[in-house]
DNA sequence: CTGAAAGCGCTTACAG
DNA sequence: CTGAAAGCGCTTACAG
């Protein structure tokens, strides 16, 4: 391994010449000094810089599923950020446990300057030892009950749940069901809360067996379908709290040769890239991914400034969009019914 | 930031007894250590631990394009190796820049144990600094001109494209196009060279305007697929050689009112979580994704072993399967064809 | 089993 | 602008 010692001999100088001549300080003997870098193929010890600098350049990002296209978008966002700056993006995967949760951010708030954190559970309080740690922390897509002091990026979760809930009442449904994410979680929690609520406000309710709990992977979704068809009296239309369970519903639908929308609707939450190319071309929810990211990464690179280091808590709510495709019909709709992409159109 | 001098100062005895306990060593005064790490929430710095070692316990994963579900599924396969170790992995997207990839492989050369690299080009040659820097290198998915001497997991390539040819032979097409990804890539020359060359053999062959180079990104399987229907002639057959070049194809289908496989064919490479939900589901070019993930870490882990250090490199080929679903027919097969998922069948 | 000491590779006030 | 020196927080041979 070169070290700064070596260019330094090579040069002619210091090492701390080198040192300033790399931080781009002006220095007298720089030629000599790229010269002996570009010869020797140094590049600094990053362990070394950080242990002296306190600073690791890096950013620590924290989902709880890479391969959810939600995430993975939003992970893009942040990197577009990040490209610009010179901080790098530290992933990492909880998938959906706390346990490991806990383990990938206690390891990570010890070699990064900031943490962006969807959290696995809203009861989850590891995630303030990072601020014992003095490491700032922005929230992203999910929420923490004793979180209300640290930024974050969320979305009108409730609202949008209000929004597919309304869709499917204006289209005459009466026996809906919910398929919802995990109770504590945030989005799990406030859009069961904003679905039922509509469905309350209109009349309407909700039988016990259509309020289903799901843990947001395809895999539940495809499970809980199969049990609402089941059903002595299966609903007409169902609402799936995120995008893998709506794909995970779809899939049960299909196996059951179950008509979409004929003889049952489905809307979900999120969209998925392949939404318009679907059998049918899903209704859904939906909201910016990518643009969140970019706004975590935002705020969180605005707190490490000094600066701002000390400013209240920001807490950015974005909106949601009904995107209406084909999935959606009123109930006892007849059977195949052909929907061409241009059909999709978009209310606020 | 709680430092180890001062749990040994907490604790009665001297730094090195804190450290040799905190390393899983015995030693006389375990229980007072360990409550003098939990009343300060002590946790090492990873960066002095790092300089001092020389290890990291990390290894770096650069993909071209996190987005993609096939590096998703790849990265998801590797943690599931390294959640039972030490490890952790540092990922980091070169979105398909060869500059992009130098600058991350030089910046995680001095930060990582090793790195698994799924190269931007066959032809650059940043990844050999690695090797310089003594870093243990795996590629997966893609390979490197120079790159034999190293460590790989890739798939049989020309041979997928091989059976995706044939199957459209199979089914009596003559007039077929392929939209080919980056020739300057492993699986974009070695796909294109594996289906022409059977197209050829079959004494078929392929019109040069039917033999188009897209980009492995959606838009350049949408756009070509438009220059596709544009042509006098247009194909029967539309072979696309990566997941999301197919559904960039499959929404300039839908978009010109294209009926699939009616008037065309379509069949991909890599197949989609959705791929069977899609319309109309997708016949594709199957190959293991999360198993790649988990053999490249297992090859690294390995190198990182001492004892095999210094063995030969080890080059894993793995075979692809041909999915059929009913984005393919006959040519001039009548319009609306509704097929179930349980016609899918695998053949190899 | 334990402690004092050296040193991993850098950076940065300090003095010139 | 430059160099000598101290020190970031750990780990580990060394001697006891």
């Amino acid at each position: 391994m070169v070290t700064i010692h070596e260019v330094a001999t090579r040069a002619g100088v210091s090492p701390a010449t080198v040192s300033r001549f790399l931080r781009g300080r002006s220095v007298r003997s720089s030629d000599a000094i790229q010269a002996a870098v570009d010869e020797l193929g140094y590049w600094p010890s990053h362990a070394a810089q950080s242990l002296k600098s306190g600073r690791t350049d890096t950013i620590g990002v924290v989902v709880p599923d890479i391969t959810n296209p939600y995430f993975a978008a939003v992970v893009k966002g942040m990197e577009s950020v990040t490209r610009s700056e010179r901080y790098r993006i530290f992933l990492a995967n909880s998938d959906e446990s706390s346990e490991l949760e806990d383990q990938v951010l206690a390891d990570m708030a010890r070699r990064v300057d900031g943490i962006i954190l969807a959290p696995v559970t809203e009861q989850n309080r590891a995630p303030l030892n990072a601020r014992e740690a003095s490491v700032p922390l922005v929230f992203i897509d999910r929420d923490l009950v004793e979180g209300k002091e640290f930024d974050a990026v969320l979305v009108d979760n409730a609202d949008g749940a209000r929004q597919a809930a309304e869709h499917l009442l204006g289209l005459g449904h009466t026996r809906i069901a919910a398929i919802s994410g995990p109770q504590d979680t945030t989005p799990g929690r406030r859009r069961r809360e904003g679905f039922l609520n509509a469905l309350t406000a209109a009349g309407v309710g909700i039988a016990p067996e259509h309020d289903l709990i799901g843990d947001f992977r395809e895999r539940s979704g495809y499970q809980l379908t199969l049990s609402l068809l089941s059903l002595p009296e299966p609903p007409t239309a169902v609402f799936t709290a995120n995008n893998l369970m709506t794909l995970g519903a779809l899939k049960a639908l299909h196996d059951m040769r179950v008509d979409v929308p004929g003889q049952m609707s489905l809307i979900g939450f999120d969209d998925l890239d392949t939404g318009p190319l679907l059998r049918p071309p899903l209704t859904v929810i939906d909201r910016p991914m990518v643009e969140q990211g970019v706004l975590a990464m935002r705020l969180l690179l605005r707190r490490l400034d000094p600066q701002y280091a000390n400013d209240m808590p920001r807490r950015v709510v974005l909106g949601t969009t009904l995107v209406e495709r084909a999935s959606t019909a009123p109930p006892g709709t007849s059977g195949e019914r052909t929907a061409s992409p241009s059909r999709a159109r978009k209310t606020r």
